[in-house]
DNA sequence: CTAATTTATGGGTAATAGTGGGTAATTATC
DNA sequence: GATAATTACCCACTATTACCCATAAATTAG
């Protein structure tokens, strides 16, 4: 059957009218209860990211936990789903990204969609290429630490 | 029977369709849950490195347990996810590696093939001849300090 | 040594992916 | 409420990929 999770990158252009495509491969890996949805939101880096409509509902259960009278957790909530919106692809596989969230990426254009197992990065190249030489070096400090987390627990 | 690991040399060549042809010996060292499908990425030299699909799910199942709020963490994913590419061979045991794999390792038309026990590395013939003259030399030091390594835990 | 089987390579064709654009329906604006 | 703008839905074209069949070389079996 295949994989169900996000891996791989692909490069495309929006066109005339606002509309991206979304790799084929990530459409058959959405599950059926996501009935053809992604939730797209701001990234932690200058980014987009995009979960599966089931993800995301994961997610609100989640942020429901939070205490609606604790101010952090208010805020850590509000910034967690404003800018989230659900689209839904058409029947070309191809989504309209709205424009607030193509500022907050600085995607005019271009656009790479990188696979990351659970959830999806959209990037515009240049900013891509930027964070690349800067922000994902890695030293072997870096490394090994990461290495002692995933083997633990 | 045979052995269910990898090992020996190789040498193909990709067609003008883009495909290679993964030794036969290779494919039946598959388990059945990997589905004929190889995950290949780029590897940490100008080659590029084909796990079984069982094993790349192992590495998926620990990047999961990384921290999405940690950039180091997030770096590390994507590094690991954004290449990575599962090829299901074709009936007649070929693979469509991606052009911009072929680009990483300096691919252009031939291909040596070799078996590393539970990986397998994908070179271009000049290039390997290349890192043997260099890279790949180890001193007496070298030998005995892998010794050791193996022989502790 | 010869026949049978498997492996490697080539290529045809149908299906799919990606891209562009038309038009009706919906929403917003005045 | 009429008009403009936006969105949703549909159709069409091209390139790529997936799937199938065929053959030659190599390997294995008898």
């Amino acid at each position: 059957m295949g994989t169900k999770t996000f891996t791989g990158e692909f490069r495309y252009t929006i066109d005339s009218k606002g509309r991206v495509n979304i790799p084929a491969k990530f459409r058959k890996a959405l599950p059926d209860t996501s009935e053809d949805t992604f939730v797209i939101t701001r990234g932690l880096d200058e980014n987009l990211v995009a979960y599966s409509l089931d993800k995301w509902r994961q997610k609100e259960d989640e942020l429901l936990k939070l205490s609606s009278i604790k101010p952090e957790h208010r805020a850590f909530k509000r910034q967690a789903t404003r800018f989230a919106t659900p689209l839904k692809f058409d029947s070309q596989g191809r989504v309209a990204i709205p424009p607030y969230l193509l500022k907050h990426a600085d995607i005019e254009k271009d656009v790479v969609i990188i696979g990351m197992i659970d959830e999806i990065e959209i990037w515009d190249p240049a900013v891509l290429v930027r964070y690349e030489e800067t922000e994902f070096r890695l030293d072997a400090e870096d490394i090994e630490a990461i290495d002692n987390y995933t083997r633990s627990s």
